[in-house]
DNA sequence: CGCAGTGTTTTTGC
DNA sequence: AGCAAAAACACTGC
């Protein structure tokens, strides 16, 4: 579940370790994983390059080499990028590794096998597709609330909206309950049925909520480490999220878990109405 | 043992 | 346009 407070504490946590890396190896375990390159370039690729630069997009790692290339990971829900000694046993579902000059290695990781690498030149970006028509990140400064309100004006609930990476980069279902329950907002609200005062207070609460999240290191409920096999903090602050059946810490009523969009919401039916004008 | 649930993105069909 | 469902998987918990 690597949403974007998860991937910044991953790039945090490996940029010390592998900026100025050389790596002198590369494996691809699970060719599959591999998108717009072949096994071949692969190798050209990271034969030989330096890391000159970690950004982050949305829920992307990218990977910058010396050698004209990105190597863009989306860990999609229980993919890992773990630095480690060279001799480290490889765990059971490596997808792929990156020898370094320095005796240490870069392992991804993924047991579901859902999580890819994309490797284009660099700033090639528009060829991945979940990052072509990527929107705003909701800490920069292009995430306005005039932005925010106006993409409000559709016909679909806001808990969808608000995970549409389309509209907001880096949104995933905890982060999106978290700032439901903190604005008071039920997620199948049409999005345009929200007051400017609700779409304020939503808006604040998004851009907290992530705040939060990547200060306590991202939120490991199951499978997420850092860079360094560290777990986050975050689980413990939730209020709503995988917490069905507990106590509102708002006001003492009972968390329930709804589908809405074919997805798992969890919401306090205190703090966050349904019928409040729509 | 079986099976529901877990979450991200893409694709397909209505 | 927007929604729903399925698919890509493996593992956990009942």
């Amino acid at each position: 579940m690597p949403e974007l407070p998860e991937v910044e504490t991953i790039k945090r946590s490996l940029e010390p370790l592998i900026l100025g890396q050389r790596i002198v190896a590369s494996e691809l375990l699970l060719a599959k994983a591999l998108k717009l390159a072949g096994p071949d370039q692969l190798s050209a690729a990271t034969s030989q390059a330096v890391i000159s630069e970690l950004l982050r997009r949305g829920k992307h790692l990218i990977i910058r080499l010396d050698t004209g290339y990105d190597l863009i990971f989306h860990l999609r829900m229980t993919g890992k990028l773990l630095f480690e000694p060279q001799e480290a046993e490889l765990p059971k579902h490596t997808t792929a590794v990156f020898y370094f000059a320095s005796q240490t290695k870069l392992v991804f990781a993924d047991t579901r096998k859902f999580g890819t690498l994309h490797l284009v030149t660099s700033g090639d970006w528009e060829r991945v597709s979940s990052l072509k028509g990527i929107g705003p990140e909701p800490l920069g400064a292009d995430f306005t609330f005039d932005y925010f309100y106006a993409g409000l004006q559709r016909r679909t609930k806001i808990k969808p909206l608000l995970l549409d990476q389309t509209f907001i980069a880096g949104l995933g279902n905890i982060y999106a309950d978290e700032s439901l329950f903190r604005a008071g907002i039920h997620p199948e609200r049409p999005a345009a049925s929200l007051s400017k005062a609700e779409a304020e207070r939503l808006y604040r609460a998004v851009r907290e909520t992530i705040a939060d999240g990547v200060e306590h290191r991202g939120t490991t409920v199951s499978d997420y480490l850092d860079g360094l096999g560290k777990k986050g903090t975050f689980q413990n602050l939730l209020a709503v999220y995988r917490r069905t059946g507990e106590v509102c810490p708002r006001c003492g009523r009972t968390i329930e878990r709804i589908v809405v969009g074919g997805r798992s919401s969890h919401l306090c039916p205190g703090c966050q109405v349904k019928s409040d004008c729509d």
